[in-house]
DNA sequence: CATCGATTGGGTACACCGTACGCATCCAGT
DNA sequence: ACTGGATGCGTACGGTGTACCCAATCGATG
């Protein structure tokens, strides 16, 4: 065998039959995860949490990958996917403004999600759902799948940026104006030689974007573009 | 000191003024990160790479957190960010080809850059352009900061997709089609309940899409999506 | 009820990781 | 020539994932 991708979720199929722990690891490692972060999720810290052997966890799950598989489907599962309305704007907006929540309450996920294609049962649901909305603004697969591409991945990006951000302020001080002022001395510095006229304005005259609302603004951007090419597509017709 | 993001590039401005090899350390570090992984980059395997003690690399770089931000910034730093040319659909079209072309040619960047903002040399460049080019379609700095973060979240969240779809594609078999055929007793089995038909069509009647195609698409659906809003924005004028 | 097979739990060990600390060496400026 | 600071680096500690193997337990069967 090459490599199993399915192989995690047909070994719980089979253990929710015989009624074993493997939720439990799941459900424990989630709850690390989001209290202490993703590289909180040891092996052993896991174990230990459980009142297991470090070793035990293996007879559940091959691995510290499968655990990450299973805590991002999880995560996944927190919050169901919206149904289509027949409004595909407002139904792709909902989609969005859901995966950003989601993204923002496991805040590892954003970076963990994106490396390889998942096909957990959450994922699965989400997919269909996802495509389920997406025809209602084109009806062939292949223009709804590029449409919803686009959707995800600027969602994706914008809220790995957000939580970036995020991050960058809870890390130095406090505030935004605490983090200038940690940087300050390089940046100051930087800025001071006059080589940087358009980022000197955005950082001493630009204002602070509200998280919210910069989403929102990209997530409208892209919405139009898509409705001007669909216009445009049912034109041609 | 709370915490000093710009230390790392005031020390590398010291050490080039005294003319040591921290350049040498990055060198090393960003070769054997494109040819292994960033995972590959421990300070014991970069030491040896170099011919020195491990704990010689701490002299000029005080963890390995110092390293990954110095590769980081040298990988942005080799295609110099596109100038302003006057057309600003034009400009920011580039400037997201380029940002593809160096994620695509570094592929562990992609998801160790957005995990927090760098303010290397090359980085700082980099927004500089970039907002040139973005005051080209708005002068006002927010909106300008505005929709270039738009464009630029698209841009990420697509190039970690298609990172992550090649990466599938390269790691069981080689074919698209026959990472279908391993992934298939799972896929496949949950496909033929009738519950995911869109996921179903997709799979099955859906085209496989070109990755670069892709990206075009949805850059140009953001652009037009930012082109009817400027036109909006001057009409108010 | 006794017995046997399979399934599960877990301890030990190995090879890696980042890095704190302190000693040896070398080189520059006086 | 001497001396002080910069530099190289060996050792050691606490962490990581997991391969391997033995003990215990549980289920079904005779």
């Amino acid at each position: 065998m090459v490599d199993d991708p399915g192989r995690i979720w047909r070994r719980a199929a089979e253990r929710r039959r015989a009624g074993l722990d493997g939720d439990r690891i799941a459900a424990a490692a989630l709850r690390l995860a989001d209290a202490e972060g993703l590289a909180a999720v040891s092996m052993r810290r896991l174990a230990a949490e459980l009142g297991a052997g470090t070793m035990s966890l293996y007879r559940h799950v091959s691995g510290r990958d499968d655990v990450v598989e299973l805590i991002v489907d999880a995560a996944w599962g927190s919050e169901p996917p919206p149904a289509p309305t027949g409004d595909w704007r407002a139904d792709l907006r909902a989609l969005a403004g859901r995966t950003r929540r989601i993204l923002l309450a496991h805040p590892w996920l954003a970076f963990e999600a994106p490396t390889r294609p998942r096909f957990g049962p959450n994922a699965l649901r989400q997919t269909e759902a996802s495509l389920a909305i997406a025809r209602q603004a084109d009806q062939d697969i292949d223009r709804a799948a590029a449409l919803l591409d686009a959707v995800m991945s600027f969602t994706f990006g914008a809220v790995q940026r957000e939580l970036a951000e995020r991050r960058a302020e809870r890390n130095s001080g406090l505030t935004e104006d605490e983090w200038r002022r940690t940087i300050g001395p390089y940046l100051r510095e930087a800025l001071a030689g006059g080589d940087y006229p358009h980022l000197r304005a955005r950082v001493v005259d630009g204002a602070d974007p509200d998280h919210a609302e910069r989403f929102a603004f990209g997530l409208d951007r892209v919405l139009d573009g898509i409705g001007a090419w669909l216009a445009a597509v049912r034109g041609e017709r």
